[in-house]
This record gives C-alpha cells, structure tokens and sequence, in this order.
DNA sequence: GTCATCATGTAAGCCGTTACATGATTGC
DNA sequence: GCAATCATGTAACGGCTTACATGATGAC
C-alpha cells in the first residue's frame, strides 16, 4: 500500500470518530481485510507524521467521556494540571487516540478526489469505500475515471496468441476478471445516477465541503 | 514483483530460448501484460544477478546463428579469436544475449515448485502460466494449495456488517471476484485431472527433471 | 504474579521505481 | 547526418515488511 493510499485509509476511518493506532489497524483488518493490509511498521510511522503535518491531533485521554465538557478555554493552572494528568494517564506508553483535525479533513478531501494514474484494482477499492464522503458528481467522475484506466490496460493486453495452454489460461482469466471489473463499475454507475436523479438537491456537509477544498 | 517472481519469469521466459534483456521485457508486457510488469531498472540488475549466480550465460553473438555449429571443443588461438570477435561485436554497448545453464534449469524448477506463503494472484498466474514446466502431480498441489490459500482468505475476510453502502459494495465485490478466483481454479483442477486419466504415462523431459531436483 | 493481549515505537533490510547516462541501429 | 528506437546500465530515493524492544492491562 502506498503512501497517498495509507493516508487515505487512516483519514478515512478518523472521520468516523477519533481511535489510536492499534484500533486503525484492527478495523481496517476486520472490514476492508480483502482490500487493505497495514503492519504496525508502516502504520505508526504514518500516524506519527500526519501528526507533524497538522492533519492530526492528539485526543487527551479524559476527552474519551463527553461529560466532562470543557466549558471554557483551559488557560494557566488548569492547563498545567490537565498536561500532567494527560502524562499521568498515558505514562510514556498507553493509548494515544488521534482525531482528525480541520487540515486533516481538508487533506482527506484532496486525496480522495486526486486520482492516481497508478491506481490499482485495491486502491481504486479503497477510495470507493469512502465515497460517502465524495460529492455526487466526483463519484460519478472518480467511477469513469477508474473505467477508463481498466478499458486500456485491457487494450494494451494480451492478444493471447501462441501461448501454450496454462498461460493462455491465466491471461484470459485475467481479462475475464477485468472485464466484470468493469461491469460492476457499470452497475455501480447506473445505482449512483439512480440515486442522484432521486434526491438531487440535497447538500450534506460533506458535499458541500467537497466543492470548495482543492486536491493537495 | 519480488524477487523470486522476477527470477521466476526470466527463467522461464529463456526455457523457450536465449534472449536479451530488452527481448525480455517487451515479451512480459506483451504476453503477460495483465498479471507481469518489470521496469529495466529492476529487470538488468536481475540479469547480472542470475548470471553472477550461474543460472545465466552470455550467448556469444556468432552463436545466434546455429548453422555454424561448434565442431569439437575451441581451443588456443581459436578461442582468442572468439573472444575477440565477442568484443567487436558487442563493443561496449550492445545486446548482451542470455541463455539458461543447467544450474538455471535447475532454479527455476526449484522456484516453480516452492509455493510461497505470500502469493498473490498475480503471482500465482506466473506461476501457472509456466505449469507446462511442472509435473502433473505438482500441478494439482500447486492448485491446491492456491486454492486453501483463497479459501483462508474469504474466511478471514470481512463479515461485511454496519458498513455504508459504498464501502459494502467493494467488500462484496471483492468478496465475489476471489469467490470467481476459486471457481477457475475448480476448472483447472478438473481439466488437469482429465487431461492426467487420459494420458499418465508419457513423461516429458521437463516432467522427469522436475521430480529429481530440489528447490532453491 | 504471571501470562496473554493490548499498545506503541524503532531499525534493518529488501526491493522496486524513477531518473539519469550512455551507446548502437535503422530509416529517411 | 539526424531522429527515433533499440539496448544496457547506474544511482537516488521511497516505502514497506520483519524483527526487535518496551511497557500497560486484565484475567486467573
């Protein structure tokens, strides 16, 4: 999994709510298993530098219950007596829960809605897995994109000739599964217009932030 | 590709004949386009590494043409002659033919035939598209184990529960074209073994090398 | 108290792509 | 002779996996 795509997976399941590392990689197993893999060695390094980059932020422990609002802006004594709790809660090794910040959304955004010229059948997969967070139209358009890039990897296939008969074998298979590929992108296609031409005019946030972020 | 993969197809692509590296290449992308890549920054580097090891040998240029056929062993002044020639021919820069030694042969049964925990369906169809050169018997294991590798998979896969609808639809997809893997697979075990009942005796050279050498 | 699991993090090694550099051949 | 293609090779860079190291938590 590349950088741009490991990024996106981490994004994408912190705009859900904020989780630490351990739960990423635990969820991204259990529901995209098929599609996405990470290893703690790639996967806290990444953590970490989106952290530096501003597109995430570290969640203090006691923010974990809701009741507890924070009424006001901490400021002087408060603050150091909430630093040293939040040291005293993860000691130098415990949970440290991420959660996306606004940059963070914005980055989001942008990586969803760049699409790459080397996108594989898995990374085309993951995006897609986040399309909720796409603008109706950029669905639409990331679908054809997609569409397009599998037509010509077919076209510059195989022509199949003079293969002996295992090998033939594996290259028709292999076109056979990018054409229902291709199919399934189509009924994808049609299900998304079905549903658009339905409930046209209806902007959630998402959508509408879709439109004024540009790609990073 | 990893390395056993890339040593695996240009081992396998010389069983068929000396090449150069260039020769190489253009056959994978236009053969096995769908399921090979390699790009000449990995693919030289590959060659001079198999033929460090012995597995590949330099053709000289004048044995392109088999209708000069070394009559008796070269010898002194006639092998200085040779080398010579070599140099003039190739100059610094030219193509640089290689074929497979015994050693090589030998490699690459040992590759073909030691299933790697990590494949990957591409790299199994390299695999499979060069079965001609496995004994029947290593061919139905080879099926086998491919297909428990898929059927583990599945199970650890995702139970598709409380996901969107977009994110559901790549799970089932994906689902279902590993679902369409194991069905191919099912195909090729059937015709493998109607292919075995029908003719089991006629063992090919290729068939009696594979059962006395060990893999790599 | 100890074992399994949860949880974070670092370092080494591997490998592949990209970009760069060079030179030979062929058609015009 | 010049451009396009054929042909080989090197170096820098990026990034992922594996293995290692450390520590907290909960069950028994």
């Amino acid at each position: 999994m590349i950088k741009h795509v490991l990024d996106l997976a981490i994004l994408g399941l912190l705009g859900d709510g904020p989780l630490h590392g351990y739960e990423i990689r635990r969820r991204l197993r259990a529901q995209l298993g098929l599609i996405a893999n990470v290893s703690f060695g790639s996967l806290y390094p990444a953590l970490a530098r989106l952290e530096r980059n501003g597109d995430l932020g570290v969640v203090d422990a006691d923010e974990e219950f809701p009741s507890l609002p924070a009424t006001g802006s901490l400021s002087g004594e408060r603050a150091a007596q909430r630093a040293k709790r939040l040291v005293a809660t993860r000691g130098r090794r415990s949970k440290k829960i991420y959660e996306l910040t606004d940059q963070g959304r914005a980055t989001f955004q942008g990586l969803l809605n760049t699409a790459s010229a080397t996108d594989d059948q898995r990374t085309f997969g993951l995006r897609w897995s986040f399309a909720r967070h796409l603008a109706p139209q950029a669905r639409i358009a990331l679908l054809e994109r997609r569409r397009a890039q599998l037509v010509q990897g077919l076209s510059e296939g195989a022509p199949a000739s003079d293969l002996d008969p295992y090998a033939a074998s594996v290259v028709e298979h292999a076109a056979d599964s990018v054409q229902r590929d291709i199919a399934w992108l189509d009924e994808l296609m049609i299900a998304e217009r079905a549903a658009q031409s339905q409930e046209p005019p209806i902007l959630t946030h998402d959508e509408t932030s879709a439109q004024t972020i540009s790609p990073a």
